[in-house]
RNA sequence: UGGCCCGUCGUCUAACGGCAGGACGCUGGACUUUGGAUCCAGAGAUGGUGGUUCGAAUCCACCCGGGCCAACCA
């Protein structure tokens, strides 16, 4: 009992309780913090970093990253976290993507106060480093081709060959990456090599390169460099350089630590020394989180952009209307753990769900509208009723007002003229609640005589039922949305759907790829879909519920007063959907 | 087939030698002028086989299954 109660004060990120009395554990992660803490080891620093590289955009994987990096930032006193831009390859990084990311993590709502680094400022520390490993007989430059590294680097179960370059003198090698820096050679005639173990059962140990030769303008340096360093020399020492505590990446790092260590060791960095610690990166079904796939979707013009709402981008869930709380709640849902998982989408759909719940004002938009015409109600009256923008469950104040007068639409999924059981809407003969008006009842069926479609429904109204349920006692179960049709304002709705048919789109057939697996309905353009007319004056990017539909933000970038454009963020959770499959399927069963 | 890492409800996770708990999803019910939200209840897991131990999800061995590594990417 002590024992627990100790660690429950250590415990510095104070989440909720989960009722069984036992106080909510940390993830192997920030135990390891804590215990770093504890001992004392780093001075009670705590100082993580964000390293994302300038080539691409920044997707949900990566604010999982982002959350946690930040998070164990903020949950310790005096903790910090950097921004550093791994930015070691002139050929694929754009400042473009810089400034990107920068908006994204803000967005997210992460402060990275004076700390924003960039790995390509550290070139000549880099440098320095590379000549000490040089000079400790640690490092040499190899002048092999590239296929012959690769042939001498041996495979997984076969031990490489050194290279006939491996035996150069200190002086040589010296001279040789002096003038590698120079611009005396071209592109891939010599590189440098840290001079290890070609036996090694790790692959990367195997005399590993740590510098380059490429001729080509970085974007934050210009030309001032022909050799760039890579990845394994660069980020350990950016690490230690910036005096990091706790470098967090993903599981497929977990071959390089060997290495991380070893450029460490071999640079003399002196301890307390920035540790490197594994975690798994996020993988959500329907959909794809590697940014070679993205780019691919991106460039072949599958989706519109980078910010296409279905992109699982931070930019496109932004523009879909995901708030980045949602986004942070996701992140702390699905926890921090070594094993490889691949997230179920809806508990996505779940954090989405229940943040705007509480954010969203509910207003009425039929998004394929049906005619239905109220005889008994007055031709030229309007009556402006008083309509809250919250449920009776959410304590918020604020209404608008409805104008309800005797021509109304109505969604057209909510009329059915042979409705199976359970069907709570509207059919022949049947009663409905109009949401915050009256009951009406379906006297009519109008249709098409040509091709029998229903175009309009002809109703009369129960005048008594404005206020709370009728006086005779008649059950009325179902409630439908409507607009009435002089005031109602047009508009487009994007029905924004998951952007793949499959939970695993890679799983695609023999010879092709994760492109087949597209869900082609992923989205849906309604152009003639109606919303009621206290939605004009909402900027673009404002957020609602329409009731009964989902949650929706009106387009940042294409709506307008007078055009409205509205994007489906997620629908709501749909009973009747299930209740209408399941009856299918009994149906179906049934012998008849 | 070499090395490293990892296997707990359908899914994501907790339990660190001592009652397998939570969340999403699912099922049923209550409530309801959103078939939303909320509330209540329920079903549901330690990959396998041995071993150590009074006691094993936890420690050990073997097996099975999965992931990563043979870019001058990160």
């Amino acid at each position: 009992m002590g024992k627990a109660t100790e660690r429950d004060r250590s415990r510095k990120k104070q989440v909720s309780d989960s009722g069984n009395g036992r106080p909510e554990s940390l993830d192997f992660i920030r135990a390891k913090v804590a215990e770093d803490l504890k001992s004392g080891r780093y001075g009670g620093r705590v100082v993580t970093r964000f390293p994302p590289e300038p080539n691409g955009y920044l997707h949900i994987g990566h604010a999982k990253s982002c959350c946690l990096n930040f998070g164990i930032a903020l949950e310790n006193e005096g903790g910090v976290c950097h921004l550093r831009f791994d930015d070691t390859n002139p050929e694929t990084e754009d400042i473009k993507y810089v400034e990107a990311i920068k908006e994204d993590v803000r967005w997210l709502g992460f402060d990275w106060g004076d700390k924003l680094f960039h790995a390509a400022d550290y070139f000549e520390q880099l440098y320095d480093y590379a000549v000490t490993l040089i000079k400790r007989g640690k490092a040499y430059v190899d002048s092999s081709s590239e296929e012959e590294i690769r042939e001498y680097r041996g495979t997984v179960t076969e031990p490489g060959r050194e290279s006939p370059y491996r035996s150069r003198s200190l002086e040589e090698n010296l001279d040789l990456f002096e003038r590698m820096r120079a611009g005396e050679f071209e592109d891939g005639e010599h590189v440098l090599r840290a001079k290890i173990d070609m036996a090694h059962p790790n692959m990367l140990m195997r005399d590993p390169l740590l510098y380059r030769i490429r001729h080509a303008s970085h974007y934050r340096r210009g030309d001032a460099w022909c050799i760039y360093p890579l990845y394994d020399f660069t980020h350990c020492l950016s690490d230690a350089i910036e005096e990091i505590t706790h470098s967090l990446c993903t599981l497929e790092f977990e071959n390089n630590r060997a290495l991380y260590d070893w450029v460490l060791d071999n640079a003399g960095i002196e301890h307390p020394r920035p540790e490197q610690t594994e975690f798994a990166r996020l993988d959500l079904d329907y959909t794809v989180l590697s940014k070679r796939k993205l780019i691919r979707l991106v460039e072949e013009g599958q989706v519109s952009g980078w910010d296409d709402p279905r992109m699982p981008t931070v930019a496109g869930l932004r523009r879909r209307g995901v708030t980045p709380e949602a986004i942070r709640a996701f992140c702390d849902m699905i926890g921090i753990d070594k094993v490889n998982s691949r997230v179920d989408i809806g508990k996505l759909e779940y954090a989405i769900r229940n943040d705007l719940n509480r954010r969203a004002p509910r207003v009425l938009c039929v998004l394929r509208p049906l005619k239905v015409v109220i005889t008994n109600y007055p031709e030229d009256e309007v009556e402006w009723l008083d309509a809250s923008y919250w449920p009776r469950d959410i304590a918020k104040q604020g209404s608008r007002k409805l104008p309800f007068s005797c021509e109304i639409y109505v969604e057209r999924e909510d009329f059915m003229e042979d409705p199976p059981r359970k069907f709570f809407r509207l059919a022949p003969g049947r009663e409905v609640r109009l949401r915050h008006s009256y009951i009406v009842k379906c006297e009519e069926v109008v249709k098409d005589p040509e091709s029998g479609e229903v175009t309009e429904l002809r109703c009369t109204y129960d005048p008594e039922s404005l206020r709370g349920p009728p006086a005779d006692g008649r059950k009325v179960k179902g409630t439908i949305h409507w607009v009435s049709a002089a005031q109602a304002l047009p508009c487009e709705v994007r029905l924004y759907d998951r952007l793949f048919k499959t939970p695993d789109p890679d799983d695609a057939p023999e010879g092709q790829d994760f492109t087949v697996n597209l869900n082609p309905e992923s989205l849906v353009i309604l152009e003639g879909s109606l919303v009621e007319p206290s939605v004009a004056d909402g900027p673009p990017g404002t957020r609602y519920q329409f009731e009964r539909q989902g949650y929706f933000l009106s387009d940042p970038v294409d709506s307008r007063p007078g055009a409205l454009v509205f994007n489906r963020t997620v629908t709501l959770r749909d009973t009747w959907a299930k209740i209408a499959s399941k009856t299918e399927q009994d149906d179906q069963g049934r012998p008849t």
